[in-house]
DNA sequence: AGCACCTATGGAAGCGCTTCCATAGGGGTA
DNA sequence: TACCCCTATGGAAGCGCTTCCATAGGTGCT
């Protein structure tokens, strides 16, 4: 049986004592070039790496990070993104040693920032990551910061990012990649469905949009309608654009359940996508494969995000006083069939 | 601060040693009732409870359970089922103080077997749990079982549950009710979206569906077609429905991804649904309700269910030669739009 | 040359738990 | 009653790591 190699292993390997090893390990200063070298050749030949578990044990810090998000599970079940952030966050915890407690708080709620008080309070987590829309409430945050909690927001908008720490993606960049998408397919009347206004996250994927559609002299300003996120709005929102007869050939959607929704709506008024018109969500959650035409759309590592956070969380915990840093994880743009060139023998 | 009790604090509270204390944790023997009493008692009102992390660090076992699934994730991109897993598994898995594994195994690849042996070889997890269809390949689970490493299986069929110790809904009855619910709304001309044939729980949920029939004299044999799993099957399925001018006045579908593809082939025919015909689904997977009609379908608990099976691995682990449990885990019937009284003045 | 002071390293204790071994007492048997 | 064995309990060691404190040299100053 392959017993795994221990730090007293390395040690020996090394000839140095278990401390210096830790040191080494824990990128304490104070220890010469030379044999923190050794060390580390120890470490490699012995394929070592160290056992959280007891780490957590005798360093004895809290060890529990509270995933936070505002996610009434009645209202909202699809819960493929609030599934992924806990998956990856977990990952991260479990990778680390920490414990993961998530916590959902009702967004309705009037007295959001009591209930989060009275959780930082009574469950005094080593550190917290929350989730949109609450990542965006300026409010919670400096209250997070000011009880001395580490707190890490996951695509949060500019305000927030200069709070507290983030994890995110580009999201102005990646609005700005669907609009390039659709230009260049040759796509010149456009429409957007936007997000709920508090969601700094939607705002910015607009504004992404307006940026390609500016920078490639596509002067006329799109269509709008506002939606929430949900697929409900997303259906409205193509409801409107089909009775207006909007004469757009394309329409872009602040996010998946709303292009779902919107497809939805296309469908049922007769129209093919994407000849009649082309659909893009934003996200890519599952979803966006199993409905038709598959969706075009941004691929957001969700997963990934909580993960990052995580990671990032622990690095903080050495340095609490570290200026707001904003980890920008790389987008895709994920083109399926929910997009082509627009038909020009269609008069919308 | 509040520092959590520890062991020795419920020892001194109980006027008994540590060791006492975590016999009667660990449900030893060898305790004398009035002991054990008083010892419980102590871990009530000091709101105690274990720390894993020391507990594992002590025990020193083997804490590495690994999740095998077979899933190509280029092939099978909406991982909504094995994230779901995923994370119902790292949930039991640090309640218990084990970490998590997760490989998968290309389930087009000739050597599974070949594949699944290496990994038990090399990698000498504590446990393993397996997915469907793996779940359902005995020569796997015998493998396993030879090779001393405890196995649950997820999902599985009548012949592997008899070979190892398994934990899923099931999945007869839960074929029986979405029979059940058609034939009450009175529907007797029906279809039925078979799964694939190596996946015994699909074939399970096709045989409670006739049961179903059956009781309710309903003596007609339904229109059946055999699909994938996949969104694509669904749509295949749909149209040969259509084409054939099948006279079925509601369309069971053995997953979720197939009915959403029924769904798309049905409103692309100008059908309406659930008017024209009723479509159900199995799992509820977040996407049923981000489609429309939002889908009548069965409550799998998919992340509970990997949790479920990581208990059960635990509890294996303290006596091996348990013969093989069935832990069924309870399923419900969420009846939603995509169903409705057959449309009595329609001619199919 | 003598002293203070800093740097690199090691020794020892202990995190919260389980496991191994020892021991006190109680019942059965001869 | 003497002996054995079995049951209920406790003492001690140690899992792999970090943290606290000590110590051996080296550096710079007077």
């Amino acid at each position: 049986m392959k017993r795994n190699s221990t730090i007293d292993d390395v040690a020996r390997a090394a000839g140095v004592a278990r401390v210096t090893v830790s040191r080494v390990l824990n990128k304490v200063q104070n220890v010469r070039p030379e044999t923190r070298e050794r060390v580390l050749r120890a470490v490699e030949s012995l394929g070592y790496s160290v056992n959280q578990q007891a780490r957590a044990l005798a360093s004895g810090t809290e060890r529990q990070i509270m995933l936070i998000h505002a996610h009434d599970p009645e209202r909202e079940p699809n819960s493929y993104y609030h599934a992924g952030l806990e998956l990856g966050a977990l990952r991260g915890c479990s990778s680390l040693g920490f414990d993961l407690v998530t916590r959902a708080i009702d967004p309705g709620s009037d007295d959001r920032s009591g209930l989060f008080a009275s959780i930082l309070e009574r469950e005094r987590p080593a550190g917290i990551i929350v989730s949109p829309p609450l990542s965006d409430e300026v409010g919670l945050l400096v209250a997070a910061r000011e009880a001395g909690v580490t707190i890490v927001a996951i695509s949060a908008g500019e305000s927030a990012r200069e709070i507290v720490s983030s994890v995110g993606i580009d999201e102005r960049a990646g609005g700005r990649t669907i609009g390039e998408h659709l230009v260049s397919l040759g796509h010149r009347r456009l429409g957007f469905a936007k997000g709920p206004p508090e969601h700094r996250a939607a705002a910015l994927r607009y504004d992404g949009f307006l940026d390609a559609l500016r920078d490639s002299g596509c002067d006329d300003q799109p269509w709008t309608a506002t939606g929430d996120f949900t697929f409900k709005s997303g259906v409205e929102v193509a409801e409107r654009l089909i009775r207006d007869r909007v004469p757009v050939t394309a329409l872009a959607c602040a996010n998946d359940d709303m292009a779902a929704g919107a497809l939805l709506a296309l469908h049922r008024a007769g129209l093919e996508i994407p000849s009649a018109i082309s659909v893009t969500g934003f996200d890519d959650t599952p979803m966006s494969e199993v409905i038709w035409p598959p969706l075009t759309t941004v691929r957001q590592p969700i997963q990934y995000l909580a993960e990052r956070a995580i990671h990032r969380l622990f690095e903080l915990r050495s340095d609490p006083d570290t200026p707001p840093l904003f980890d920008v994880v790389p987008h895709e743009l994920i083109v399926r069939e929910s997009t082509a060139q627009p038909n020009k023998f269609r008069t919308a």
